[in-house]
DNA sequence: TCCAAGATGAACTGATCTGTACACTTTCAT
DNA sequence: ATGAAAGTGTACAGATCAGTTCATCTTGGA
């Protein structure tokens, strides 16, 4: 099997379902906008839900090395995890932001069992086993502890961005975890 | 007009919409399950976007008037910041929590002009407002920053509760939010 | 050159979607 | 008790939904 076409739905299919949402978006649109033809989408994906869990698949692997790399970038652990804040600015500035990829998704399928759902968790779960690492490293008394009130800020900042009013969220949170993060490693 | 029908729909339909999402949840099932007929609902409101607009406004009620009673409760005003992360414990313990509707209610209607999407946003102003008003009383040094940082803690623990594995994410927000109020009034 | 696999368009199924039409029944205030 | 308002059930419209069928076309390697 040539993958190369189903790696084209699946990036492109990213893209859609970020901007308009999972139910919104119909097989036909999907086919329209991606210019592949649904016959082949369901000849590579055997329904709609597998290709969402395919997207997710890409989100999760695009979202942390990103991330990540962007952390890795700035240095020392303590930096890094600053730098988190910083990266979450940039995104949050772009103009095609739209809140984060699997809280969107568990909202739209809440049930907790439901595979897209289970799947959204796990990328946060992979987020703070990450995360959780490098405060480690930094020296942190409590690096689960750290990790995760770092992970709340993130978290926060991401719905804020989205929905509230607030000019800055990502550097109220910086500045919260800087508080934090000096706590954590005197 | 008898306000009775009216209201016993939105407040059903709160109920469905919150547990099973916007999109996913048709006007039949939603008659059925109330067991209100199709044509008093479409009598009641001209179009399904004006029936979730009015269990929004709803819900925007129940919950501000649930969490700000509960933080009243508490006494002192310092005390009141900290009780919001007690009912927010109390709230994610409910076997039928599934997150906050405004932050599933804007990962459905993502574009950011559409009525749901700007009234969830409303809704944030809202406990906003109210939160820095009840900062101030504390003797914040800087009541909307407080207040914005507290809101950060618990959005972000309201999409951990939802989406993570984690144990405790009120409790972990109630920690940070004890170093934050401390700062905030020495 | 030829074959097999991949991709295509278009029509189709049956279900579901929002919203409407209509004739009928219930409720309630006067 | 009567009339207006409110609610009901059913059937329907037209669109869209996920997913299928099938005949045809393109492509790449031997």
């Amino acid at each position: 099997m040539r993958p190369s076409k189903r790696d084209e739905l699946v990036r492109k299919a990213l893209n859609i379902f970020y901007r308009e949402g999972f139910h919104a978006t119909g097989m036909d649109l999907l086919s329209g906008e991606t210019g592949i033809s649904k016959t082949t989408m369901f000849k590579h994906f055997h329904s709609k839900d597998e290709l969402i869990l395919a997207v997710l698949r890409l989100r999760d692997q695009d979202f942390r090395t990103w991330l990540f790399r962007r952390m890795a970038e700035a240095g020392e652990p303590r930096a890094q995890l600053l730098a988190m804040f910083d990266a979450l600015a940039e995104w949050f500035a772009k103009p095609d932001f739209r809140s984060c990829m699997f809280i969107k998704a568990a909202s739209e399928y809440p049930d907790p069992d439901h595979p897209i759902h289970v799947q959204s968790a796990e990328h946060k779960r992979m987020l703070f086993r990450q995360l959780q690492t490098i405060a480690a490293e930094a020296g942190a008394k409590d690096p689960a502890g750290l990790a995760r009130a770092l992970l709340l800020l993130k978290e926060g900042a991401i719905v804020t961005a989205h929905l509230g009013h607030e000019a800055d969220p990502a550097g109220d949170a910086k500045a919260v975890a800087e508080k934090l993060i000096s706590a954590a490693l005197d």
